[in-house]
DNA sequence: TAAAGTATTGGAAATGATTTTCATTATCAG
DNA sequence: CTGATAATGAAAATCATTTCCAATACTTTA
């Protein structure tokens, strides 16, 4: 038997189907090393299957997200950019976005360090605002070497 | 002579003039309590002073955002959301995101730990990836007791 | 001070991402 | 198979943001 991608069984208990759109997206997200729009999506599986329509790629999201399979961000460019969640149990990754040239370079070398901080920190919000706290993420902007020149 | 807001003279020293407009969009996001989109602030802007327009307010938070006076950020509702940049030398704050509600909670009780925290994985990334690293933002998504109900 | 140059403004139109509508097609339970 | 439901795609509608352009306000120069 063939193992399953961890969010298999997610999408199958929300009793939604896995076709061939929800396919393509998914395995373009898999494979894909930057974080992409609805459109960059939209190209990608259009090319593997032209009869797919944008309006399926941003259901597909939406429900993915809602499925806490893909997560969506937006910085300020004015559309939506997404990325498939780590795999839960993992360690998880951060970003870091330069200013200038709007590069985002993901950064997942999470140390013990901070995984006990942040859960350390997760507790006490927990405690003093009644929150049950799910997921966190953290974006450092900054300017990466390029566009400090030489 | 009078107390002048921490963002006037970075504001003067970029040759930019504080015009009525650009008070009015300031003194708005002083007093707000939330974090308020373009149109709320051109709501208000245009009770105070009618003849404001709606590209102006656009204009004055990207000049504001440009000169690091103003945060902007997108929780995927499909606008921004702006805020004043807290004093520099401050504390700073973070968020806390009601995924049902979108209620969203402004945390500025970092204790030291945390900021010491901080600033030790911003060194650690600095190193590693050559960024100079100017801000950070981290927010954390959860449920807060009203939506959890009881 | 007057003229000229530059910064700022506001309204209208354009843009572009996302959502909605609606008719069609695929899949599933009985 | 038959009827019910889920999923899809194209076109139209929405809506936040940006662009254009002509009118003003302010500053500098002569
Ligand atoms: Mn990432
Ligand atoms: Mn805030
Ligand atoms: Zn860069
Ligand atoms: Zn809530």
């Amino acid at each position: 038997m063939k193992e399953q991608p961890w969010w298999y069984g997610r999408l199958k208990d929300s009793g939604a189907r896995l076709t061939e759109p929800r396919e393509i997206v998914l395995e373009i997200l898999r494979s894909a090393r930057e974080h992409l729009t609805a459109t960059d999506i939209y190209i990608q599986a259009h090319r593997m299957k032209p009869s797919i329509g944008l309006t399926t790629v941003y259901r597909t999201l939406e429900l993915l997200i809602k499925l806490g399979i893909v997560q969506k961000f937006e910085l300020g460019e004015g559309k939506a950019r997404f990325e498939l969640v780590d795999k839960p149990g993992g360690e998880g990754h951060h970003h870091l976005v330069c200013l200038k040239c709007r590069k985002i370079i993901d950064y997942s070398d999470i140390t013990n360090d901070e995984k006990e901080f942040l859960s350390r920190v997760e507790d006490r919000l927990k405690r003093k605002y009644d929150f049950k706290i799910l997921d966190h993420l953290m974006w450092f902007y900054g300017v990466c070497r390029e566009c400090r020149g030489s």
